[in-house]
DNA sequence: GTCTATAAGTAGATAGAC
DNA sequence: GTCTATCTACTTATAGAC
């Protein structure tokens, strides 16, 4: 454990104000307010404000792939693992509502910026595709896991979407409640 | 019909490329490149930026307005009208593909900046509910128009925002396609 | 109506003191 | 490691000539 307390509290602060102001749109200043620290004190711990996203970006990657184990643990089976994916649009439903999903509006406006990180951002769709395409698998359906993964994808992503336009916390219990019966009625009984 | 083609233009410009690239991100030096105006000219036509975006915001309600107007035309029956809608997916595939739905990156992103036209981009929105409310109703679903509306309307914008992350044409195609199945299978026949 | 010149503010980034 | 002061580039916006 490397002693970087103003280097995570960076990373932090700006993954927060990402989110909820959008990349381009938060300042050095806006970080810098947030930390308690000087504009200056950033060339320390990162040559560009790219470098801050990319560290982001990273920081994003390894709490995903700690929630996907986390999932695994949790449901005992491929159809409980889904469900929890289906359910963070609930768990998170407060954030959601506000600034919509963090990964889709990240990829979305790095998108639109061309920026060199756009890749990276959307490794982080990639993670929750794979790891739904196998749970998929493992319900016997490897012929269209992938299909029925991205399917699930995008469902949410325009939930998050929708629900954040229109403020609307019903419609996201609404849709979710859908996903899963649409995972039980179309997946095999076990 | 008034004579004001230089504004015209602007907006035209403006409409893109807030598109392409993002509201924020779209300098006044970008428009007038396009436009072969000087930065100063702007003034004359708009006092602020954000006046651009409005008149730009406004001429994307007329024309969304004129062709769901046209879809009334082209579609004999609610199930086809609708069906026009799905299939903008495939019409606009290859923006979609580059730059996702330019509606839903429009209010994510002014969502994010906190911005005064928030509610009017989401006006864009409301329109496309509303009128697929009434064709569900038309279909004599007047109990939950509303509720599909929204449920058709989040599938397509999901579609556009992972097609755009993966740039994937072929998912666009078979998304469209479930979502006609969708249409058919759920509704009355007539 | 359109131009050039320029103001006023803010962005990311650097230099050097402590 | 953190600070202050500063630089350069770019942004929106204005003033006034043509």
């Amino acid at each position: 454990m490397k002693k970087q307390k103003t280097r995570d509290h960076i990373v932090e602060a700006a993954d927060q104000l990402f989110y909820q102001q959008g990349y381009e749109h938060t300042s050095f200043t806006d970080i810098s307010d947030a930390v308690q620290i000087s504009r200056g004190n950033f060339y320390y711990h990162f040559k560009t404000k790219d470098d801050i996203l990319d560290a982001v970006i990273s920081a994003r990657m390894d709490k995903t792939r700690k929630m996907l184990a986390q999932w695994e643990l949790d449901g005992s089976t491929p159809q409980g693992r889904i469900e929890c994916f289906i359910r963070i649009l609930i768990t998170n439903r407060d954030k959601i509502l506000n600034y919509g999903c963090p990964v889709g509006t990240l990829t979305t406006e790095l998108a639109k910026l061309n920026h060199a990180s756009r890749e990276e951002a959307n490794a982080l769709f990639t993670l929750f595709r794979t790891w739904l395409e196998e749970q998929f698998i493992l319900l016997g359906r490897s012929k269209d896991a992938d299909d029925l993964a991205m399917h699930l994808l995008a469902r949410s992503q325009g939930v998050a979407t929708l629900a954040s336009a229109f403020h609307d916390a019903k419609f996201i219990d609404q849709e979710v409640a859908q996903m899963c019966d649409w995972l039980n009625a179309y997946m095999p009984k076990e």
